[in-house]
DNA sequence: TTTATTTTTCAATAGTTTTTGAAAGTACAA
DNA sequence: TTGTACTTTCAAAAACTATTGAAAAATAAA
């Protein structure tokens, strides 16, 4: 395949697959775009890149500033600002893993605590099966947080013991 | 909390949840309803406890039984199809993690494959950084194919070896 | 077979999310 | 300070997704 070929194929399937997990299409574009080009770009050349209006490159970079995977650099000289995503793929995973978590999991783990406190008759039908079900979610949920808090401990470490490998 | 609240409260949330998730509020609205409804219910009563349309309860219905979430019960001497969900939220979340894995992961994985066969001159940056990151996330995404067949297979085991159980 | 009941489909509508682009806001340089 | 280059905002428009409900299809009973 022709390298600007498999730029745009790239590209595309990571909009859409973002789409599928509740993610803007254009922020999972912008971001594959960052994450395949080499020196930080401006918002023009993204514009250009991706044919996408000025506002909606402005919100979404915005959006992955937030999140921690890109980072706005200013270059002395320049008048434009510049931007630049993190490369390293398993930081990217942990970034994502640790904001999904602490905005999706923990929540739910919250709520799922709150609704395990719920009265009722103890020999109804209904309310055993809802207290069981909550149990049940409630348990994976707790799992889940190990786990995940783990990988991401484990990645901040690794990165850690890098940087001062790196300064020692 | 009362009951009636501590339900609505879970069948909203759980809507909002699968939102985030690129899943349908209807579809996990009704899965929600049904895991914390001990016995089989038509969908005239999912319509009503949810007040959603026919055609909706059937659409979403269907799509939960395509995942495998939800079956189709039938009642000898009911004139109605009665519906009921997986309720052990272990097998839940394998049915999910192994269908994902199946939608999502498994084209990407393929994707990226073709990806790295790209051509393009070795010393040019833009192509060095298509490559390594190509590579990156081919990496990434071996691993947690790895780590998902690994999760399905043991909980798959886990249910054969119960089943056995059950009828030796 | 005919009739009654239930399920499924799907075009139209409603609702939501994304995108645009022009105007307002900032920051720099002369 | 004034002008210029650039960034940000946000109301309106476009695109996309979900929902309705009535008609068609399927199924079961009479």
């Amino acid at each position: 395949m022709k390298f600007d070929d498999a730029k745009t194929h790239f590209i595309n399937n990571w909009g859409a697959f973002g789409s599928q997990w509740g993610i803007n299409k254009t922020m999972a574009q912008i971001h594959a775009l960052l994450l395949i080009t080499p020196n930080p770009i401006t918002q023009d050349a993204i514009m250009e890149a991706l044919t996408i209006s000025r506002g909606n490159v402005n919100m979404n970079v915005r959006d992955l500033m937030n999140w921690g995977l890109v980072q706005k650099i200013i270059i002395t000289g320049e008048r434009k600002e510049f931007y630049s995503a993190e490369k390293d793929i398993w930081k990217v995973a942990t970034i994502i893993t640790a904001e999904r978590k602490r905005r999706e999991l923990d929540p739910m783990l919250k709520l799922l605590a709150q609704l395990e406190t719920t009265d009722g008759d103890a020999k109804n039908a209904d309310v055993k099966q809802f207290k069981q079900t909550i149990k049940g979610i409630r348990k994976l949920g707790n799992h889940a947080n190990t786990v995940l808090t783990n990988i991401i401990k484990a990645e901040e470490n690794w990165f850690l013991n890098t940087i001062k490998k790196i300064f020692n």
